[in-house]
DNA sequence: ACCTGAACACCGTTCAAGT
DNA sequence: ACCTGAACACCGTTCAAGT
């Protein structure tokens, strides 16, 4: 006898992010969202592989937001590349700030199998380097992969705490905004 | 009656760092590490708090050996403070490509747990920051902060195998180096 | 002083059985 | 078609007991 569905996407999503963020990726076990969302744990197989599908889930719904952010943001009329790539930088950040524990996964994943699936990167990924290409003249990759570099690793060690020496942290992130889109609108 | 340790901690440290770089940081448990080094898990109490003991312990031995590469390397005699840190990041790429795993705990761990000990820490970040402001006229702070964010964000990224659009990737750390190297050289 | 066996509460995962 | 109970092999951690 068929029988639908008794967790809705949505619902599981949630569950799964709402963990995440309140108790850490690690609390994100099979056990915690099936009892989060009313159901026991073997019935989760049913929707994902394994442990680390969950965390792709909760992955994938992210990467999913911030592109809806990124694109949704107005372009402003005289806006050049450099402004462009100036906006993405802040909101990359601000949704660190806002979902650190699953914007670790998108772009540095325990496992490749917690990682957004290409489908869902790939997205994110496009329009960062559209911009970098229209920023930068040249070959745009290494300076796309620079500006990633960077923008990844300042957020991931600010959510980490690793800024521990005190001073201006807001001051640091335009410092190294300025040096990179300085270096990428120069002429070589 | 007295009772001399069975493992020596080089053993302890050697068994940790070959379980995380052959099987991965999740596989580094009690179990396994108890078992590599021939005695039973509780024992490894005596040694450690927890199971982030053995991942700090991995870290702080990480962070011990490149301080000690870092100082070991020749300072030329007429290196200026640019070429210090230059001399830096290959050496930390290096590792990173040599100690994935653990080089990974030194920067972002996967809790304050794991990190290194602001003990082992400190020496690590320190000859870092001296160079910076060697280099850097004006406040050392946000430029040793775009340094490490980037070259971090690099490493980390080159193992994840994020950098998948082809290209030459020790061209874009070069351009990285140079563009941050003569940001921080050039007078504000 | 160090090590151990036994025990506890917890995991992820599988699968036959239920509706 | 989805869900479940029961079972399995595995964790981390504690602690009283051994030497």
């Amino acid at each position: 006898m068929p029988a639908p569905q008794r967790v809705s996407q949505e619902e599981l999503v949630a569950a799964i992010r709402r963990i995440a963020e309140d108790d850490g990726i690690d609390a994100v076990t099979m056990s915690s969202v099936a009892s989060a969302v009313g159901v026991r744990t073997p019935s989760l197989y049913k929707r994902v592989a394994d442990r680390h599908g969950l965390l792709r889930l909760a992955a994938d719904d992210a990467a999913r937001e911030l592109v809806a952010e990124l694109s949704g943001a107005p372009h402003t009329e005289g806006e050049d590349a450099a402004g462009r790539l100036r906006r993405m930088a802040y909101a990359l950040r601000a949704f660190a700030a806002r979902a650190p524990r699953v914007s670790g996964l998108l772009f540095a994943a325990p496992s490749a199998a917690a990682a957004p699936s290409p489908e869902a990167g790939e997205p994110l990924l496009r329009p960062l380097l559209e911009a970098v290409s229209a920023a930068a003249p040249g070959d745009p990759l290494p300076a796309a992969r620079t500006f990633t570099a960077w923008i990844y690793g300042f957020c991931t060690m600010e959510q980490a705490g690793a800024f521990r020496l005190g001073g201006d942290v807001d001051a640091a992130f335009e410092y190294g905004l300025d040096v990179l889109l300085g270096a990428m609108t120069r002429p070589a």
